[in-house]
DNA sequence: CCTGAATCTGAATCATCAGTCAAACCCGGT
DNA sequence: ACCGGGTTTGACTGATGATTCAGATTCAGG
């Protein structure tokens, strides 16, 4: 059966080069990312990077989107080992400040979080999937403001969809800041202020009943 | 006296440039912005460009600051104009709220920030010149509830700077959303949201008192 | 009118890449 | 051992675009 052996190495490229296309986008930034970069990271020829994807373009939007998706379901792998949704928020908060976990992968996530934005400004098929993207983000959010009143932990309040755009936007907001200046905001207080914010708007104590 | 005059003429080119580069690098992305289509905005010869700026690299980054630099002093002298903390607040949510005024100047502004983030990234001289700006856009916030306490429209609360921070990464947020899918979050949604999260953070009533 | 310096032009130079392609290579099946 | 298709290479092609430069042009001052 060589064609299930050969197909098997073919998927095993794809994704390797979406990797190292994302590792390299991280790096370089998205404008500065030249096919040949992409090759050497993966040790092979230029030329075959283009067997692989159609163009260039294309490949940085897949690489783009993979890496997201990858971020995505790492971090809800994480929160469904939760229980309460306090917890939750607070993990939540802590992998989406850059740099305060010691798994500096986050800081990756934010800065190709910046570049799909400023692609999907021209690049309407970008835009679309940045779309979902967020989406997803936002409703996890909300997911868990929505699990925190059904077990009683949290109390009713504003639609919880309506939290979930402010609060993921201000986490958006807050971690550009910080991926910035870090003279200005540092990590921690990032998530202090992320955590104050939260429990205002959604309306859970400050402290958590636990401690 | 020569010099005077053509000093006067250099100014004024240099400007001109500037502005034709801001324009364009709205209109077509950091990355896609050549010395060519500056030139043709203003009607002059590529060479002409190189002449006034030392290269393109110098040219995009004080078109960026001066195009933001532009925009902010318009807006304070807006705010300015008003005199109670509660209108200037509800004045700089609409002046932030891409596509919700007619004078659409400020979806540039947003276009621009986001290419100043995602350079940034990179480039420590933007970097540093990015801190600068940034700070100024909280501090006119924290200035707004500053003036707001001293007056007694708005009730003491947390560290005004902090407001700044806050207040600011959530518009920054929200803007973002805006700016890239209309279909899910609309400009009057982001107001309505802005001020109803203003107004619990600030603590003034979220109808204004003279409706 | 002349002159010289500042301004401006546009063609030429030079480097950089994306994408192509013919040939080499690897490996499973026969 | 050999065949043939899927992989891989790396030199080549073409386009693009920043930068340079040798003049043309303009104009204030004499």
């Amino acid at each position: 059966m060589a064609r299930a052996t050969r197909q098997r190495q073919t998927k095993d490229r794809h994704q390797e080069i979406l990797e190292a296309a994302a590792r390299v986008i991280t790096d370089r930034g998205l404008a500065e990312t030249r096919i040949q970069d992409i090759a050497e990271r993966c040790g092979v020829s230029p030329g075959l990077i283009l067997y692989y994807f159609e163009s260039k373009d294309r490949l940085l939007l897949e690489a783009l989107t993979y890496a997201n998706d990858k971020y995505y379901l790492a971090q809800a792998r994480d929160l469904r080992r939760l229980t309460t949704a306090r917890e939750r928020f607070e993990r939540l908060v802590d992998l989406s400040t850059p740099g305060l976990l010691p798994d500096f992968e986050r800081l990756e996530e934010w800065a190709l979080w910046v570049e799909i934005w400023v692609r999907a400004l021209r690049d309407p098929a970008l835009a679309k999937e940045a779309e979902v993207l967020d989406r997803r983000w936002r409703q996890s959010i909300a997911e868990i403001v929505r699990s925190g009143r059904d077990s009683g932990e949290f109390p009713p309040g504003d639609d919880a969809d309506e939290l979930g755009v402010q609060i993921g936007a201000l986490i958006d907001g807050l971690a550009i800041q910080v991926l910035m200046n870090d003279s200005q905001l540092a990590p921690a207080e990032m998530k202090r202020m992320c955590m104050a914010v939260g429990s205002r708007l959604i309306g859970f104590a400050p402290e958590p009943a636990t401690a």
